[in-house]
DNA sequence: TAGATTGTTAATCGATTAACAATC
DNA sequence: TAGATTGTTAATCGATTAACAATC
């Protein structure tokens, strides 16, 4: 499983980046640019944006650049964005709130199609127009509304059982908002997203260095 | 400055969640662990754990481990969680919303003590207990809140200039949780999270494996 | 002392960058 | 053709891992 070969996990942040201002170079009526726009757009070198390209196949035209349409559609092929995605968020606390609501999902292809907690004072509530439903129904959900991504938005000590039940419900791609190291087998693909980690990045930095 | 010598980035995210663990582990009454037990629970290998805590310093005994509770303390302290941090938001929507009222941040060390906003009808209304102020008077409250870390949680088309405000208020520290790169100058930390690219690791990874 | 585990060095692995031939 | 920019290779840089001496 996971066949594709073997290329940097940074390279697709920065393809997602690449792809966003190909977008807007687009609607500005910007037909064509060099890797060094969109190096300069995006924070990068331009032999970095030429090498993350070269990974996945010749998208420009030597002494020209790239269509800014054309390598825009390509990028949201690799990335798999070519449809949209269903997705599953266990936890309706403050953060699943959150998540659920944020339209940047919406804008890049995520469809938060479901909301799932085991608290039942939220059960049967809605968030952004979706039912909160219980963690029970988990697998039927996500079997009938072909479900393949997980959001993990509940407190650290509950996240593995979490990640075992969205498993066991055929979800094969993870995020796990909670601060802790949770185990998926071979087949399911798992990302950590620590909020509180990012500030501490800083706080590293900046800790006596005034 | 940041004259701290330069450490790889990913050790500074390794030693939060080391740092979690020994929290743990130090509640549980285990008071000794060798690099083996943190490497099990946060998912690295013994050596990893061991060159990151070397960079800076010693902190074990040969032949019997760490201290649980020393070694969260060494950490924390690194991480420059030796005190509370305030920490500002910009923007009042559904993100900045969520932010506002996630725990995860002030169970590390981080106060949320200013919402700012642009629009008329939100500001003076409340967030989590928090007013929401006009961006006009950020350089104000920061610098009657002392406040050093600031998140961007408006639109992209506004991130640079919230950026631009921000660190002209005095910031140093800056979480952009828009989709677009922003340019902060030499003197203020940057870093950038990008929700729906997360989502987009997985996406690649799934695309066509079934 | 024997067994265990750290701290550190050297080897390996992987990602970024520089340089340049290919080619529009 | 001259100028520009890609795609790709080789060189560099940096991070991870393996191995082991130090030492409890």
């Amino acid at each position: 499983m996971f066949k594709k070969f073997k290329i940097p996990d940074a390279t697709i942040g920065r393809l997602s980046l690449y792809s966003r201002y190909l977008k807007e170079a687009d609607e500005k009526g910007i037909n064509t640019v060099s890797s060094q726009h969109i190096a300069r757009a995006t924070g990068v070198t331009p032999a970095q944006v030429r090498k993350d390209l070269a990974y996945f196949g010749e998208f420009g035209t030597r002494g020209v650049g790239y269509n800014s349409r054309e390598l825009y559609n390509y990028i949201m092929k690799i990335l798999g964005l070519g449809r949209r995605w269903p997705v599953a968020i266990v936890g309706a606390g403050n953060l699943g709130k959150a998540l659920s609501q944020y339209k940047g999902f919406y804008e890049r292809g995520f469809d938060i199609t479901c909301i799932f907690d085991t608290d039942p004072n939220k059960i049967g509530k809605k968030l952004a127009g979706i039912e909160i439903c219980p963690l029970d129904s988990l697998k039927e959900k996500a079997k009938a509304f072909n479900i393949e991504l997980g959001i993990i938005a509940v407190p650290a000590a509950a996240a593995q059982d979490v990640a075992d039940k969205l498993i066991e419900a055929g979800i094969r791609g993870i995020i796990n908002f909670a601060p802790v190291n949770i185990n998926t087998g071979e087949n399911v693909m798992l990302r950590r997203v620590d909020l509180a980690a990012q500030l501490e990045y800083l706080t590293y930095y900046l800790e006596d260095t005034r």
